[in-house]
DNA sequence: GTGAAAGCGCTAACAT
DNA sequence: ATGTTAGCGCTTTCAC
């Protein structure tokens, strides 16, 4: 492999210019240039860019924590974060963690040895204070979870906001006995789910039944296992999914216990995925706001990277109700 | 931040030292790496994994190119991939190239500057004679896209018989009108997918309709109006999606025209994706291989790293039919 | 066992 | 406009 030495060498320069070229800083001459970039193209030269991350302490690398790739919204979302930073010249550096500490401690230690200029967490398994102690180490930013912290930039839904209003809907329908299905209850952004649950249920002077809250309810399977469980004793009439693929299992489910949706059962999904337009009826779901979250903030974390200093923002996003048939 | 030289003067040994404690090496006293690691702890120190890169000349990175993350055939692949590579050790970074020529080559030429160690390629725009081109530059895996190259290694689904199965076995339900639907139908694999098409007919001496093979059919949307659209006017019995997505899409379209699936229309997906179990009737489909596949590629791409020379591989895969209801 | 010293490929401050 | 030089943080000979 050559490098500006050889380079510098062949066309009677120093070295210097010829890094001059490579980075068209414009004091070099056109006759050197020429011929400067001539020996390149000759010796088929490419500068090596890991001297350059050394150099300049930086690597263009952005850490991006997701639990699942194969959870569509993660899948989603993971997409156009990777999209966005690729936009902004930096290379998105997937992490698949699994909800597993370690693995996520793992890339932590990867950042904190600067082989990535920043991290971006869809979810984690650290709690408040142990990501606050974090976020000393380098630049953090959160998407999608609705940590409270004021060390870090968060972007997420308004998550109560929305559960809340799926289950307004749901009550005014006449509504009593509403299911709420979680993917991973410990999280942030899942507890404000419930609130919102709560708070529907509080503010219409209902009380809600603990038995029909349920965790770890994640993929079609879960949905339609759950589906097929609760329709052998129970008598719910509603149930708010975490996501529409939880709602597309439940449903089938449903269909196989003879059950009609939406007269019988309500069923509301989340994220607006298109398999919520396939099922028979469609799923009436909420939207998530991936695509303006990612935007914004790649663009706060490339002023961060960039040196300026601002105070940490915390940006919520609206979710909105898209009624489609299955409530 | 602190480097070693900060540790070896506090702890007064030298540079040397500190080095070999942080790579326990065998050759340092107990007294010593026991105070090196107290001042390393008290500083908390951490090495700087950029200069090692620079000094090892790698980065530990793995580019992986794939078009769409929000196909869930690709997420899923990616999710495999991005998955092994960490548990080699590597650094998984994903590319979202949207099939786009440019995006593609800005890939390659981090490539070639030596920011990626090694790079995975699950679609290109690029043909045969610029891969093989291109390969001469670094360490270069093909996974998924059946190119025919001898000098990359590739681990694909063999496609061509995956769909042949299929179609035989529509023909053997009697089914003579066949459509065939693809994403991108340029692609090596999508040719090898309709050459499996054709040989199909051409055993059992049936013609084919060059009318019904559908090219830009990827996702659920497009398989809804493709059937919308067909089912106005034609009066085909079968179709081979691309994909259990694009299937559901074409299965929605079917009942809303109210056709009977699979008495009047047979359906056949690809991929066996959770989505083919929810639908009415559930999806017969393919599987692909892409746990096995991803392990093979990673593993095979650890021996070329780690300077292993083989003789490149080409290892295809074979699919299942599974027969769930819509077939 | 330990330290001194060279050097990886590049950029940038400084001198001219 | 161009060259000289120092140095980024680390590992690895080599000498002792």
């Amino acid at each position: 492999m050559y490098t500006i030495r050889d380079v510098a060498k062949l066309s009677g320069v120093s070295r210097s210019t010829v890094s001059r070229v490579l980075n068209n800083h414009p004091y070099v001459s056109d006759e050197k240039r020429k011929r400067v970039e001539e020996v390149m193209k000759q010796l088929h030269f490419t500068p090596n860019q890991i001297s350059n991350h050394f150099r300049l302490k930086r690597t263009g690398s952005i850490g991006i924590i997701i639990p699942y790739l194969s959870h569509p919204y993660f899948a989603e979302l993971a997409g156009v974060l990777s999209e966005e930073s690729h936009n902004y010249g930096y290379k998105p550096v997937l992490f698949q963690t699994f909800g597993d500490r370690h693995q996520e401690i793992d890339v932590f230690e990867k950042w904190k040895r600067k082989e990535l200029d920043a991290l971006i967490i869809t979810s984690s398994s650290l709690n408040q204070v142990e990501l606050d102690e974090m976020s000393m180490n380098g630049i953090l930013v959160i998407c999608n979870e609705a940590y409270k912290s004021s060390k870090v930039d968060v972007f997420c839904l308004n998550e109560k906001h929305a559960a809340y209003k799926s289950v307004v809907y749901l009550i005014k329908k006449g509504r009593r006995k509403i299911a709420f299905c979680s993917d991973y209850l410990a999280s942030p952004s899942q507890q404000e789910r419930l609130l919102g649950y709560k708070l529907a249920h509080q503010e219409h002077k209902l009380t809600w039944d603990e038995h029909l809250i349920f965790d770890k309810i994640a993929s079609i399977h879960d949905g339609y296992m759950l589906g097929k469980k609760l329709h052998q004793t129970n008598d719910i009439d509603a149930i708010f999914a975490g996501s529409d693929f939880v709602a597309a299992g439940y449903l089938k489910a449903a269909h196989e216990c003879g059950l009609s949706v939406p007269n019988e059962l309500s069923i509301i999904g989340f994220d607006n995925h298109s398999i919520s337009d396939v099922t028979s009826p469609a799923i009436t779901t909420m939207t998530n706001q991936v695509q303006e979250m990612a935007k914004d903030l790649v663009h706060a974390l490339e002023l961060r990277l960039s040196g300026q200093s601002k105070p940490f923002e915390r940006k919520h996003y609206e979710s909105k109700l898209l009624i489609k048939g299955s409530a």
